[in-house]
DNA sequence: TACAGTTCACTGGTATTCCAGATACCAGTT
DNA sequence: AACTGGTATCTGGAATACCAGTGAACTGTA
């Protein structure tokens, strides 16, 4: 049995929504700018055919916004952009801790601190920070046995990410996070449902505060 | 200036995404049946470019998966499935109350109000009963003043109206809703939020219920 | 009969081509 | 100077052509 019947190579369409989904996020791309399909396929490489496939599922997932027949355009970054993906965090990320606290065993925890030290270590450099309290949150929400949570908490922390960058930009730096991610686990380990879900909404007030103080 | 300028024709794309999607949700199309791009493009009279953005676009949303060079097929219906899509909801549908309740006059209230009231007068045919069951939720989703989260009410609500045929298919007939809706309603007048959260938590959970039931 | 190998029709993935709407520019007119 | 109409050149939308992976059906063999 050949290696390469099971390692299926990855999709074009997908190498590309992976790529200018990055680019947008680290701002390589602004906010508001046009995607030109024929310059941007000639720059990835590929034709328009995957690229198109790629910029629908972008379009689904609000990253950018097309006009037939006059551009696709990044989406600008608005005071209700933020406030709306703030809203459905909230909502969510308590949800995931809802359905995350009676399936939580011991090494899980252990992983989750882990990550959590890891975020200390990182004090420092914001941008590092950022990433990695995405990926601190996308790990609970794996945790929470529920893929259509886990993909919304993607989109969300993604969009996040992209606001804090946006804040980060504007000159100012984020406060600090890792306390409450402290007390997110302190909760977790008491197994405690009420004070992680305060715990989680303190957290992201805190974030939304930030990100929107520095605007 | 003329009137073509105003009034931009449908692409392509969208009117096969709502055809495909109607026809999940209808069970014309069957859960697991596989869907060929050829066939399909034939029958839908367009080619299959734009038809593969419309599947892309159902493949993000949950209604198709795409295994590549071996066919689309239509999801199942299976019980991981209804419990995730369920949970969602009832998040959600919660945090649609909480936005709603502060913005609430009483013009909107009386048309929630007539929304419930057709579906009293529809109580004998089921199918019909589920469908404005549905539009009663997205109304109250689109009162949120949260696009995405309207979005996403959407998403659900036509997952839950998916589920809710299967049911029916099954053989047996939905609960009634009406009086839940009724105490939601009551509830939003008295602008009580935790009393409105309650009745939306009730309604959801007879819902998923009565489908789970069925299955 | 059972099985290994081949063939072939079918799949979606990708590239290319053609088309029409949108827009900026420019020349001619008033 | 301001407007009008034409045109060149962008844009994305859509159709088509071509390719490679897949798998079932067929076939010749042990």
């Amino acid at each position: 049995m050949e290696l390469s019947k099971l390692t299926q190579p990855e999709l074009f369409k997908d190498q590309a929504y992976r790529e200018i989904k990055k680019a947008i996020i680290s701002f390589a791309i602004e906010p508001g700018a046009m995607l030109s399909e024929r310059s941007l396929s000639d720059s990835l490489g590929i034709s328009r055919t995957p690229l198109k496939l790629a910029l629908q599922q972008l379009e689904v997932e609000g990253w950018v916004t097309s006009m037939p027949r006059k551009g696709i355009f990044v989406k600008d970054i608005t005071e209700t952009d933020v406030r709306e993906v703030f809203e459905l965090r909230r909502a969510n990320e308590v949800l995931v801790v809802e359905l995350l606290i009676p399936r939580l065993d011991d090494k899980t925890l252990d992983r989750i601190e882990q990550l959590s030290k890891e975020i200390t270590n990182e004090q420092h450099d914001a941008l590092k920070v950022v990433q990695l309290d995405s990926e601190f949150h996308l790990y609970l929400a794996e945790l929470s046995q529920n893929r259509r949570l886990h993909q919304l908490i993607e989109n969300l922390t993604d969009h996040f990410q992209w606001f804090g960058m946006a804040a980060l930009k504007a000159g100012k730096s984020l406060e600090e996070i890792n306390q409450e991610h402290g007390s997110i686990i302190l909760a977790l380990k008491m197994r405690n449902p009420a004070q992680a879900k305060k715990a989680v909404l303190v957290h992201l007030d805190n974030t939304y505060r930030s990100i929107s103080k520095n605007l």
